[in-house]
DNA sequence: ATCCATTGGTGCATTTTTACACCACTAGAT
DNA sequence: ATCTAGTGGTGTAAAAATGCACCAATGGAT
């Protein structure tokens, strides 16, 4: 094949299935993808996808250049790694991606105080509830609250986050019991769980919306009531728990890298710097402060 | 990488060493190469190549891309031959490389036979003295008398060739001892081990080329005396041994192929037949039909 | 000192590739 | 039957890549 580049092509439409999602994939207009399968598919490589409903599958022939583009992915998976494992010092480029919770709330000073301590280290902050994938360097470093992370993915396994029951000081008195309202998120809506362990189980939802900064906005403005992380809220003079609200144990919070990374002295660095902060933590993160 | 092609240019370029060679290698202009090596090295990979006199020389982070770029044509060369590998039945593409000599005298009619037998299979012919890279797919078989093939490639060993001594008949009659002359080839003109050993070791060359086939039309021609192989001699009855001349021994035949090749039935059936015919002509090869 | 064969670099023209806009088709939901 | 959201395909314009021609530099041979 004298074009190599032909490999992410095939991989790309097996992957997606159809030209259109094959170019979202890439990056590319549909029918530049179209073009380049025909001119690919008329070479010597030979007819590697037929046209099914809604798409394209590979034949044969082309399920054995899928395998091989696959395997090339690997290579230029890890050199790219390589690369940005490059360096012997605290300085170059790094990817961290976390919720925005925690980038907004719970590690917002910490990060703008690393990058003082640190000028040559490059902080890039991904803001995501996606768990990026590093394998192919969409990130070099992750925190998430999960109970299943990659196998493969290196790092600490810290403690569980809490999450309790909240509503705006006052709120309680100045609003009648059939006028209570909750705040959901659009991930929960469908999973009431949380409500039905909560001290007002039967008020009713204002609505539900996927932006937890703006939900924690809602809450401080008295819109509703609302389960949230403790260590957004028993930060806020303003907010309370509701009357006998408990606490709940969310998951694991994991600091994790790629295996490729994990000696690089600059994610060493911030590894330790980031766990660090979050054991100081710890209390609020578990909601024991108050 | 976003185009994974560049991992080509990385190659080429490390392996000759300069824009203008790379270009050679890849079959672009050297322009060509010198921009899209600034435009790779101006993006996130970094200076993979730094200058040095009479070209380029990788960097250390260059290198570790120079190894990943091994790795990725390791991946395609076997893809392409896993793709000229397929097939169940007799037909499909054979390339196969064999000397001129062998091709346009001991191997003529059964080549031509072949392709009678089997209209199936797209035979393509590559006369070279070079020794073709199965690894590559420069050729699917080669045929090649010599002493020590590549160990990975398998196939047949067969026999040795002999040489002998030839000039046209009438030839030392009507020429006089002061005025006959050797033909030699190009790449043994510095080696005159085989004019020792001949009757007349004493006379001097007349010219040498690299043409095996215009000198035997030269000895036909009756333009001096020859070593050459029996086969291309010892059917042309007006050729005749010189008086006192022996046979020597070549080297081996071979006809080899790929690994990955071997199994697939239309290498098969051609390896199969190419060494049936070689074997049927084993008495002329080695000199013993006179 | 001169010549020659290589090298790298670049302006401009040409070619190739890609995007855009549009069309037609399909299948599922209503 | 109609609507919608997907799909593949293509003519044309725009953008990008490439080749060509030329220049200057370098190093080895004479």
């Amino acid at each position: 094949m004298d074009d190599w580049d032909n490999y992410r092509l095939i991989l790309a439409l097996h992957r997606s299935g159809s030209l259109r999602s094959a170019a979202r994939l890439l990056g590319v207009n549909h029918s530049t993808v179209s073009r380049r399968l025909a001119t690919l598919q008329a070479g010597s490589a030979g007819i590697l996808f037929e046209q099914v409903a809604g798409g394209y599958r590979p034949t044969e022939t082309g399920a054995k250049m899928v395998s091989a583009a696959e395997d090339m992915e690997e290579i230029a998976q890890r050199a790219e790694r390589q690369q940005r494992a490059a360096g012997s010092a605290d300085k170059g480029p790094i990817t961290l991606s976390l919720p925005e919770a925690i980038g907004q709330f719970l590690l917002f000073e910490d990060i703008g105080e690393f990058g003082k301590l640190y000028p040559d280290i490059d902080l890039t902050i991904i803001s995501s509830y996606g768990f990026a994938n590093l394998d192919r360097s969409e990130a070099d470093m992750v925190i998430r609250g999960t109970d299943k992370p990659s196998d493969h993915l290196v790092g600490r396994r810290l403690f569980p986050y809490a999450l309790s029951h909240y509503c705006k000081r006052g709120y309680l008195d100045d609003t009648p019991p059939e006028k209570r309202r909750w705040l959901a998120t659009a991930h929960n809506w469908s999973q009431d769980e949380w409500k039905k362990t909560s001290p007002f189980s039967d008020a009713p939802i204002l609505y539900a919306m996927s932006d937890l900064t703006m939900r924690h906005k809602a809450l401080l403005a008295g819109q509703g009531m609302a389960r949230t992380a403790c260590y957004m809220a028993d930060t806020e003079p303003d907010l309370m728990r509701l009357p006998g609200a408990k606490t709940v144990t969310g998951q694991h919070l994991w600091v994790l890298t790629h295996p490729d990374l994990k000696d690089t002295p600059r994610i060493k660095t911030l590894m330790r710097y980031l766990c660090d902060a979050l054991i100081a933590k710890r209390t609020l993160i578990e909601g024991k402060t108050r």
